[in-house]
RNA sequence: GGAGAGGUGGCAGAGCGGUUGAAUGCGGCGGUCUUGAAAACCGUUGUCCGUGCAAGCGGACCGAGGGUUCGAAUCCCUCCCUCUCCGCCA
């Protein structure tokens, strides 16, 4: 969410950086700042009132001590008239807020200045590419068909007790995950980030916090009884765990990692190219979430690009990674950069990971500040990637790894998985 | 799940209808004293919103949301959470 003061300031900015998008947002920026300018209106109103109301109050107690009851009485009557204003007031204002805060909801981030200008992901930029994509020849197997035939991935059995996009991995195939897991756990600790296990359900409060709610209601797992959502992705929890909170500037930067299982209905995105893991409704994500000064949030972003790059280069899988158009960046991002790994079977470019830098996007909705050098309080900065999403990562491995003699795994990973060879 | 107790400032802890935004203690910050430190003493110390160049002024906030009242941290209702005991349980 867009801060009231920073949309006035920079007006044509805004609107000049959102036009990256493709929308064109002047009108509805105009009604937030009318919007805020009726709310003070009223607000400056509504404590004239209550200040008249509350020295009243005030008056008549000490006219009841002093024995003066028909005073009292005629104030009292005074009072009255006015509590009705100040009712009518303070209904007016809470509209007002409300209107205010749903228009705000609908402004996604401003994108970065470098952010490059299109339509879809036709449009990004790529700006590194790392690694031989593999020739296999002719007979080369997707990921679901090697899944079966070593009998690693069960999407039947996924199907059978719980449904389509809830795979179940078998033998090599759970060790695999497994290692994977770890894996990227070890190296983002390595790498200054603390390890931390957050609840795989969030409540409402949480899905505001990073903008899941209200908008993108549709995406998460809804438990009505109890009114909680699984996680997306593990930045929801890890990022809430600053709602609230004003931090001093020592400790930055924030940096933790953390494995979870995500949820995502994935309501209307089915179709082609969807088979095997390519998309699923539950799959597995280590995550890396930072919280940053204003200062050094783009650098932060360029270290935690730095990192991932490592983690595929690890895994000797074939990269590339792409700066988002405007046209497809995410609603609370300002920048983000995607990690696509090439799977040589079926021949694409699968995203693995999205780096991103919110700004201070979703810090205004968390409330999570600092204070800086002047004591003053100040939104800090979030930001977070993916280090990294499983399935994607083990369809290539498993597509670009294949021979004759079965699926060769990385030479990182065999520490972890403790077989050379899915046979 | 059943029974009970309770949620007040960074923490502890009073207040239980009217100068109470809130006593007191601890902590924090500034100062006096000291060669330095400690102790002691003095002062200061919440957040958000509105208004103002500023000093300031005004409003809201005592778990959340409603209600009663001229007036609520204090009374009533609903919800959430915490603790104790019992039950169940990885």
């Amino acid at each position: 969410m867009l801060q009231v003061s920073y949309i006035a300031a920079h007006f044509d900015e805004v609107v000049e950086g959102l036009k990256k998008r493709n929308i064109d947002p002047t009108d509805i920026l105009k009604k937030i700042l009318e919007s805020d300018k009726k709310r003070k209106q009223i607000k400056t109103e509504s404590d004239q009132t209550l200040a008249e109301l509350n020295k009243i109050s005030k008056e008549i107690g000490l006219l009841y001590k002093q024995g003066e009851r028909n005073k009292a009485e005629i104030l009292k009557q005074k009072s009255v008239l006015l509590k009705e204003k100040s009712k009518t007031l303070a209904a007016e204002l809470a509209e007002t807020e409300k209107e205010l805060i749903g228009l705000l909801y609908q402004i996604p981030n401003v994108p970065h200045p470098s952010v490059p200008a299109g339509k879809d992901e036709a449009d990004n930029e790529v700006v590194f590419e790392w690694g031989e994509k593999p020739d296999l020849g002719p007979h080369a197997l997707a990921h679901w068909e090697l899944a079966k035939q070593y009998d690693i991935i069960d999407f039947e059995l996924g199907v059978k007790i719980t449904g389509a996009g809830f795979p179940v991995y078998k033998n090599q195939g759970a060790r695999l995950q497994r290692a994977l897991i770890n894996f990227f756990l070890d190296r983002n600790v390595a790498a200054g980030y603390s390890e931390m296990q957050p609840p795989h359900l969030i409540n409402e409060a949480s899905g505001y916090g990073t903008g899941q709610l209200p908008d993108k209601e549709g995406q998460m797992y809804h438990i009505e009884k109890d009114n909680l959502y699984l996680i997306p992705t593990a930045e929801v929890p890890v990022t809430n765990f600053y709602r609230d909170m004003i931090l001093s500037e020592k400790d930055f930067p924030v940096k933790n990692t953390a494995y979870t299982p995500c949820f995502r209905r994935e309501a209307g995105s089915w179709g082609a190219h969807v088979r095997g893991l390519n998309r699923l409704h539950q799959f597995d994500k280590v995550e890396i979430v930072r919280i940053e000064h204003p200062d050094r949030s783009y650098q932060a972003l360029d270290e935690m690009v730095e990192h991932v790059k490592t983690l595929l280069q690890a895994l000797e899988l074939p990269f590339r990674i792409v700066k988002l158009c405007g046209g497809d960046l995410g609603f609370t991002s300002a920048l983000t950069y995607d990690f696509e790994v090439w799977s040589a079977a079926q021949k694409r470019w699968l995203e693995v990971s999205s780096v991103s830098n919110f700004e201070s996007f979703q810090a205004n909705r968390l409330k999570l500040r600092f204070k800086d050098k002047d004591n003053k309080k100040r939104l800090a900065h979030t930001l977070n990637g993916s280090a990294l999403a499983l399935p994607r990562v083990v369809a290539a491995l498993l597509e670009n790894n294949q021979s004759a003699e079965g699926i060769r795994i990385p030479g990182v990973l065999v520490p972890y998985t403790g077989f050379e060879v899915i046979d």
